[in-house]
DNA sequence: GAGGATCTACGACGAACGTCGTTGACCTCT
DNA sequence: AGAGGTCAACGACGTTCGTCGTAGATCCTC
């Protein structure tokens, strides 16, 4: 029994989400992506560290038939997002998602859709709630 | 003018959230309620290091006219929330307030109060936005 | 006023992270 | 066969963070 992947930190996470996106990728495909969101540029060797040291993590997956190795990310999205954002919850929100969700709907980036949806889930919630 | 207070690590945040909740602090009452609240137990010095360095990085403010120094937070709670929050989600979720809101929803760990006090903000939300 | 407690200040340390240069293997094209 | 390009691997470095030991000042108590 293996333990579970670490946290990705700040730069593996950005790794990760080129991967959630992308599929899989190379390294180079990788880096040109980092290049193209990313504002700082960073080298393609740094990269390459970064995804080795992120397959001993298990955070991502190497295939290594060819010579140009490819990855992909060995984590969940909606899983690793919700880690991320449990921590923060209980780290600055003392356990309170409400007072959470309050913040960050001050935010207001949300469609109409969004909102809607939102809205839905509340009513799920509070239907079901045991 | 003065550059705003960086963002505190996760030791500092903790010491900051007894801050917010108990208000003016000796270094001795910060670690001891860091005793209860945290499982692993630091040493006293290693609390009074952190908040010298909270002090240059202007995170907390000092009052040294006694012997024993009292600390208080200098930076909002709310504020310093939001800005964790903002953090994460541009990192983790793409900068998508929504789908942040929906996996926080998924903990459901709100009362029904709290429910109703975010049904009534994203009712706000709606209305008025543009 | 001597001894013990309490407090601040300072320095050192290890671990984690991100960064990058260099090396050597391999591939391709002429 | 040789030159140039691409790639993985490895080691080293600087920084930040959290940690703690120790020294020195001040206070209290007998």
């Amino acid at each position: 029994m293996k333990t579970p992947p670490p946290q990705p930190t700040r730069a593996e996470l950005a790794i990760l989400r080129v991967l959630w996106t992308q599929g899989r990728c190379t390294v180079r495909q990788v880096h040109e992506a980092l290049q193209e969101t990313q504002e700082k540029d960073t080298v393609y060797t740094t990269v390459l560290k970064l995804l080795q040291n992120m397959t001993e993590k298990g955070l991502v997956r190497r295939d290594e038939r060819e010579r140009t190795h490819v990855y992909e990310a060995a984590v969940n999205e909606q899983k690793t997002q919700r880690e991320l954002l449990r921590d923060l919850m209980e780290r600055a929100f003392g356990g309170s998602a409400a007072s959470l969700v309050i913040q960050a709907l001050s935010f207001k980036r949300a469609s109409p859709e969004e909102l809607e949806e939102i809205r839905k889930l509340l009513d799920k919630n509070e239907g079901g709630k045991k």
